[in-house]
DNA sequence: GTCTATATGCTGATAGAC
DNA sequence: GTCTATCAGCATATAGAC
């Protein structure tokens, strides 16, 4: 019954178990100090396995850190022209947000990954964000020129969304000691949503 | 002439060395990754005497935590009632910004450190953040209620203000990437200063 | 695919000469 | 105070039985 039954089953619920194990031991440890032993006792397999199917401790954190980015990416949702800005903003910041509640790790280990000076980083990334940044930067500047929005920096811009909103993810240890709880409930993310979306609209003279 | 000509000056300058050389590596390699010999090869020392003022590790860590801790607090400056809401908050802003851009290093190894849980942080510390947190969200609150600015929640304007101003030291890295640039330059603590100050003002309806 | 045993290398820390 | 030599422990990774 254990044995080739389901011969992709296993190896894909392994993997799974090991890139979320790792995930956990990754940001609490650091690269260093996450060891294949310690991935493979959260993972609940021995550590052979492990390196059966990941070769090596480098391998997992890369495969840990393109699943989180994609993860990222696919949540954050968008900015379109079509939306106007008041929209726009809205939509974003409510994925942002969302995505900062439900799915924290991946913040934690792009932060991680970006303070530590984005070792492991591909430049293809890097790239690809810059040409992000200056797409939405020109909607920005679109809606401005036309007078739908208040003439700011749009770069500058983006910094804040990014990160007023990625703060309850990385921060959220701090976030919740001052707010003397031990965990985010429900409604958080409605509040922090509404916190924010009024009051970066209003930034954006938008209100 | 080399021999305890001026004692203690030995000392500190060592000590000094550790601790700037630390905290580079203690940033890029996390706590597991750095090792006593790379400290020690930064500072310009033999490992043993890096373990001869330090004894372990840990105490290295603690010092330089304790020694970031320090400057950050000293270096953000304060809300007062006396200021008003508009020069409070643009006081404060500009503190943030200007320590963000000198010594990001500090913010870097504290963000890192509460990303990771705060494992090595104590207690006081995390009791002290919280009592100025209410301390602060008071004195906005006295402004709410006597109608000098929007009413909004104080606690996440003070999270708005530290996620948007560390960003730009923590980040850094992919800030200048964005940015196409290899380092900030000295206008850029002006232009940030202006840009955060004018739209978190417009946001607190303090136009 | 799963697991045990082991080789190899590196790290923290100490001992002790100078 | 400074530095060399060294040890004990641990982590990665592999070999190979099942």
């Amino acid at each position: 019954m254990k044995k080739n039954n389901k011969p992709q089953k296993v190896r894909a619920v392994s993997i799974d178990k090991i890139l979320t194990a790792a995930q956990d031991v990754f940001i609490t440890q650091g690269y260093k100090g996450a060891t294949v032993q310690s991935i493979a006792d959260n993972a609940g397999l021995p550590k052979a396995n492990v390196l059966y199917y990941f070769q090596n401790k480098e391998n997992i954190y890369h495969a840990v850190l393109e699943q989180t980015l994609t993860m990222w990416d696919e949540g954050i949702g968008d900015i379109t022209i079509e939306d106007g800005p008041k929209l726009a903003i809205e939509k974003f910041i409510r994925a942002k947000v969302t995505m900062s509640f439900k799915n924290p790790k991946a913040s934690k280990i792009y932060a991680m990954e970006i303070i530590q000076g984005a070792q492991h980083l591909q430049d293809f990334a890097r790239t690809y964000q810059r040409q992000w940044v200056r797409e939405k930067a020109k909607i920005f500047k679109y809606w401005i020129d036309k007078g739908e929005m208040q003439d700011i920096d749009p770069v500058n811009l983006i910094f804040l969304i990014w990160s007023s909103t990625q703060h309850y993810a990385d921060f959220d240890n701090q976030v919740l000691t001052i707010m003397n709880r031990a965990d985010y409930e429900k409604d958080d993310i409605e509040h922090v949503t509404n916190f924010l979306t009024s009051f970066i609209l209003r930034g954006c003279g938008l209100t």
